[in-house]
DNA sequence: TTTTTCCATATTGGATCCAATCTTGAGAAC
DNA sequence: GTTCTCAAGATTGGATCCAATATGGAAAAA
């Protein structure tokens, strides 16, 4: 009988966390957008978990969730990498993002409330004042912001999920000042006839935003075709 | 506790490996749609290790899968258990379906040959021959058919995951005689809107197909709330 | 009787171990 | 010199083992 109370075991490890899946799926995909983990790149089960202090175990129910949202490629005894880099993937997930966010506007405008859209205008002001740094970041913000509102949870976890896998080809564009500048002003474009709730209009301006956004990333794209492809 | 020494292995089961999480999520996904493993029952890992006669490790990682499909809800040092039946989830995953299926069309109908409307419509024959049992099925290929030609694997990859979350709810309801033939009708007023390569009123009837059918559910689930939660 | 405490048990989370498969490169055959 | 074969190493897939946490119920206290 012996009593194994649990002041023994906080000599080495702290080791004592429950969900260790979602800290090393949330790190793995913010370093997959960042570009940090390149296209391509593969990525060994037993690295990672040397890299993350951690055992293969977690890492391999991460690699899974990561593949589910298309950051990650998995072959069967193959392994895992990052998923390349693909112009058409580039234009069909441009595609999808103004539907879901077009979507996700029209039912925010009926519950958004002033304080919510100056909510949305002061990181609007932020993200113009950070040029390329953090512009991704920032701009994901302003999106989520402007439609959480709306209170559907699997539509924003959605919407999420396809900025997550646009934001990766922004990587290689946010440095040109001319597709930076023309973003802000639509933005605050689009802040204007949210305020006016001038829904047709809104949604309209959301509509082109993304849709020559997703274009302009997809010139820049093949002019640059770094596919990494690894090969 | 079955007691499975390592001789065993060597005679009964050739268990040769290759992606045995990939057969277990696609079995556990079909039993969740089709009602057999029932909204809010637990998921105990051991108890599907040895139904499906395999360890708990591929069974984790399934049900991971299954997860961020919203078919299964994971709390961590709790268990799994399979998603409960919400009509506020009803109502957003149909705004959802409405607003992929219809880009989905758009994208299909200038690729649209008279084989693939053909091919959909022998599908719906049968799916009118075949009543009650298989409804669902039928249902989801004959969309699915449809959407096939736009070459957007993404999209129709999201699109069949709105799909099975869709079904569970159809489960309850596929028996009125009523709504189903509601739904062949608008099933042929589109193939002929089709036909017609008429984007616009089909476009819109598919809209109008989706939403209608969403609102039946959300009533018929009203008025038998069998949410599933399980207490 | 009711409530609280605490321990035994059940179950999940993570680590390690073994088997299966893929990859690579040295050596043989042509 | 080139190509084929096959064996050793690398890497993933699956099974088992141990640790951590939650659950349920008996015993103790009120």
């Amino acid at each position: 009988m012996t009593v194994q109370g649990p002041a023994d075991r906080a000599s080495a490890t702290p080791r004592r966390s429950g969900d260790q899946v979602a800290a090393l799926t949330a790190e793995l995909r913010a370093q997959i957008i960042s570009g940090e983990l390149r296209p391509g790149e593969p990525l060994r089960q037993e690295l990672l978990a040397d890299r993350f202090a951690t055992s293969r175990m977690p890492i391999r129910e991460a690699l899974r969730v990561l593949e589910s949202e298309g950051l990650v490629v998995l072959v069967p005894h193959k392994g895992a990498a990052v998923a390349p880099l693909d112009p058409a993937e580039l234009k069909e997930v441009y595609e999808m993002r103004v539907a879901a966010e077009t979507l996700a506007l029209r039912r925010t405008i009926p519950e958004l409330s002033n304080a919510q859209i100056d909510r949305a205008e002061r990181i609007q002001d932020r993200a113009e004042a950070a040029g390329m740094a953090g512009f991704g970041a920032l701009n994901r913000l302003f999106h989520t912001t402007l439609y959480a509102p709306c209170g559907r949870p699997r539509l924003l976890a959605h919407i999420a999920g396809l900025i997550d896998v646009a934001d990766r080809y922004l990587t290689f564009t946010a440095g040109a000042l001319d597709y930076r500048d023309r973003s802000h002003r639509e933005h605050r474009a689009l802040l204007a006839a949210c305020r006016r709730r001038d829904e047709a209009t809104a949604v309209d301006l959301l509509g082109r935003h993304i849709a020559e956004a997703g274009e302009t990333l997809l010139r820049y794209l093949q002019e640059s075709p770094r596919t990494g492809r690894g090969d």
